[in-house]
Formats: structure tokens, C-alpha cells, sequence
DNA sequence: TGGGCGATTCGCT
DNA sequence: GCGAATCGCCCAC
């Protein structure tokens, strides 16, 4: 599977096909391990009321990064969709780390393996993702997207750290990883 | 034009 | 388990 051939696919089809690719950014990073989606019509999505200065990558072509600050202090990533312009996205919020580790850990500061990307935050504070990423395209330097080889079992739950749309159950995970962020963990296989 | 709040994380209890 | 840190957006005044 090709990159642009996944993106073609829909908001949900795309999200739940983004686990187990493996994504880095100048050559640091891992495995998709757990994603949320976000619809243009969704309370919870940044996309709801419309375009501002701050979510206008989310209107751009699929593929494309939308970085925004999470509570003053985090980054966080994702990843628009189609149909284009319409601010669907899927937003990455934990890997499985298999790539510059060591960069991780300098970036990460003190803290242990299994949580240097268990987070939509932690995750982009490991691969160096700010604002300058924002609007970025996927798939060309830095960032460069490597298939699975075999698709792996997807577990379904509520989103996570949202107040709206609470039971939309549009968090996916890869069954079974142990590299999932807190909250609702995966049913045991 | 300003107060409240959020797709979070970390440290301390 | 709870609360602080901290910034831009949104909506009400």
C-alpha cells in the first residue's frame, strides 16, 4: 500500500489504516500504535466551527500535518483526510517507538521507554514536532511514512480527553500493544 | 475586548 | 488521584 493510496480512502478507513505504519521524521520515530478520528461535522473536532488561522492546515490536501498547542504547553499532530477542505483529520496519539531512541530520550528527558511517544504530546515532543511542522506534507522529507507489512488487528473505543461527542467510538488502537497512552486500554484478545 | 477553557503531561500526595 | 503550567481561540459583554 501506497501512501497517496491510503489517503484517498475515507476518514475512518484512513485511521484505522494509519496503525502499524511506521513514521519518522528525520529518521526518528515508529509504529502507529493508536489514533483518533475527528469529522468535519464533530463537536469535538477543532474543524467544527469552521476555518481559523489556527486549524487552516486541517483544510489542506490529505496528507497534510495540522500541529496545534495543546493546554499552553503540548503539541499535538494530525493528519488531514478527505475529503479535502473539509478539516476531517486523524489525530496520532501514540507509537511504538523503533527508531533514534536515543533521540528520543535526550528530547523525552527522565522517563521510561514505554512512555517516550504513549501520548499524543509525548509523541510529538519525541520526534521534535512544533508549529514549524504545521502545514507540512507527509510522505517527503523530513517525514517519511513506511507501510506494515501485514495489517494489524484493530481494537475500537471512545475517544479520549474530550468533553464532546464522548461516545463516538472513534479511538483506534493495535491490539494488544503495550505502547497505547493512559486512558480505556484495549480489550484483552 | 476579556474571561474561560481545552484532542495534556508531570510531579506530588 | 489531583492540580498546576500556559497559550490561543471562542463567545459573551
Amino acid at each position: 500500500m501506497r501512501l497517496d493510496d491510503l489517503l484517498r480512502g475515507s476518514l475512518h478507513d484512513v485511521a484505522q489504516g494509519l496503525l502499524g505504519w511506521t513514521i519518522l521524521r528525520d529518521g526518528v520515530g515508529g509504529r502507529i500504535v493508536e489514533v483518533e478520528a475527528y469529522a468535519p461535522d464533530d463537536p469535538a473536532s477543532h474543524a467544527f466551527r469552521g476555518r481559523t488561522r489556527r486549524n487552516g492546515s486541517m483544510f489542506a490536501a490529505p496528507g497534510t500535518l495540522y500541529v496545534y498547542r495543546s493546554y499552553g504547553i503540548h503539541w499535538c499532530a494530525n493528519v488531514g483526510c478527505e475529503p479535502e477542505g473539509t478539516g476531517a483529520a486523524v489525530l496520532l496519539r501514540a507509537l511504538e517507538p523503533t527508531a533514534g531512541l536515543a533521540e528520543m530520550r535526550a528530547r523525552r528527558g527522565n522517563v521510561r521507554d514505554r512512555d517516550l511517544c504513549s501520548g499524543p504530546g509525548k509523541l510529538t515532543e519525541a520526534l521534535g514536532i512544533t508549529a514549524a511542522d504545521d502545514g507540512v506534507r507527509l510522505g517527503i522529507p523530513p517525514y517519511v511514512l513506511e507501510p506494515p507489512h501485514v495489517a494489524p488487528d484493530v481494537v475500537t473505543t471512545p475517544r479520549v480527553g474530550i468533553t464532546k461527542a464522548t461516545d463516538l467510538p472513534w479511538r483506534y488502537l493495535i491490539r494488544g500493544t503495550r505502547w497505547a497512552s493512559r486512558g480505556p486500554r484495549p480489550a484483552s484478545p
